[in-house]
DNA sequence: AATAAAGTTTAGACTTGTCTAAAAAATTAT
DNA sequence: ATAATTTTTTAGACAAGTCTAAACTTTATT
């Protein structure tokens, strides 16, 4: 049984490792958990005497079988609780991340797995990110930054990379959401924006957004 | 804000004060939440300067208005966590209390209020108990003991006294649920023992069963 | 009313998880 | 290759919440 605060340095972990493959480091982990290193130094040491990470001094760390299955879960966790709360309560996508980040602290087996049968199975969260299943395997879709669409190519949103509810809103008021067809029409070389279609409607983007939207070339 | 210690000594001392008018002693808290009178007695200490409980030293304790709001939103929300278990997740009466326990400490005035609405404002939960609206008001119905009922008397089960999964699974077997009318045929003097009718079956209770069984007389 | 018993509080210790400051190791720059 | 810089670890401290053991109040008994 791990501790809210292990399951959050699992979390931090996997997410770490998913994005820059080799040991993660210290200070990244404390980064990502807005802490001290020290502070991580010593929760490392405790999670590897629970063998769900391999840590030698200085050199990193990575997560044990166990370790990766363990964070997966708390992840499949938090998703779940996301598409509930979007798709049960009427939360929008912008305000679930804080209340999934305590449900997903929730210790009960029957509870995750009747929760995914009531919500019908969902392969994917609010924001598009794939849900693990009981096993922790992720189904991955290719999925690529809208920034890398070269000018004519066209796709589907499917995801976004920054998760905040300040991202989500702006998207929220350009009315860009999951599963909307977009088309490059331009690009400009000076700042790196696009110009889109979307909806029929044609409207420019920035480089910055552009960067934190996934899409599925069509 | 409240820690999840302090939630869970708000709710013992609410729970006390509701059978036992006046001062809850310090020894009884301990017994309730399984802890020891030392832990009981810093702990008070804290909630009295937060302003939850009054306090004098070896005078017991009682609840502020605040105190009795905040107990009683989280009682609120441990049964709607029940009622949701047993209506949307297919759990039985019998499972719930464990996993309510961890999810009534959840912080989300939005989520409790949108699953109340899931729900369709339930009034009870799944044992009967009452459920207190958002001010922390109770709607307490007139129920009493079936052991108080006199022979030829009958009633509708509204509730239990013992929520352990024991005394439920005992239930269950017996076929005896919520909403189920009985009628008390006979009081054995011997040993205190009922004869009822229950789905025009007659059965034998015992005394035990009898004091934890609440009925609505009709 | 004095004493015994029961209940309550305090003192000091321990665990978890955090922090700052300092020491040690690794990396980068010259 | 040595020095400077960055990163990581350790040492020591703190807060929350718990415990045991001892001291102190209150209540019950005679």
């Amino acid at each position: 049984m791990f501790s809210q605060a292990e399951e959050n340095y699992l979390k931090a972990i996997y997410h770490l490792e998913s994005v820059s493959k080799g040991g993660i480091n210290t200070n990244a982990i404390a980064k990502s958990l807005a802490t001290k290193a020290s502070s991580v130094s010593d929760m490392i040491k405790k999670l590897s005497d629970k063998e769900v990470v391999l840590y030698k001094k200085y050199k990193g760390v990575t997560l044990t079988e166990l370790g990766k299955k363990t964070a997966a879960n708390i992840v499949r966790k938090h998703r779940l609780w996301e598409v509930f709360l979007v798709k049960k309560l009427n939360f929008s996508w912008d305000e679930v991340h804080d209340v999934a980040e305590q449900l997903e602290h929730i210790k009960s087996k029957k509870l995750i797995n009747q929760l995914d049968a009531l919500l019908g199975f969902p392969t994917h969260d609010p924001h598009g990110d794939p849900i693990p299943d009981k096993d922790g395997c992720i189904n991955a879709i290719d999925k690529c930054l809208l920034a890398t669409l070269k000018e004519t190519e066209t796709g589907v949103c499917v995801g976004v990379n920054d998760s905040s509810s300040e991202f989500l809103q702006f998207l929220d008021k350009k009315g860009i959401t999951l599963g909307k067809k977009i088309e490059v029409l331009e690009k400009e070389d000076f700042d790196d924006s696009l110009s889109i279609l979307i909806d029929n409607k044609k409207m420019s983007i920035s480089n910055k957004i552009a960067n934190n939207l996934y899409i599925r070339k069509s």
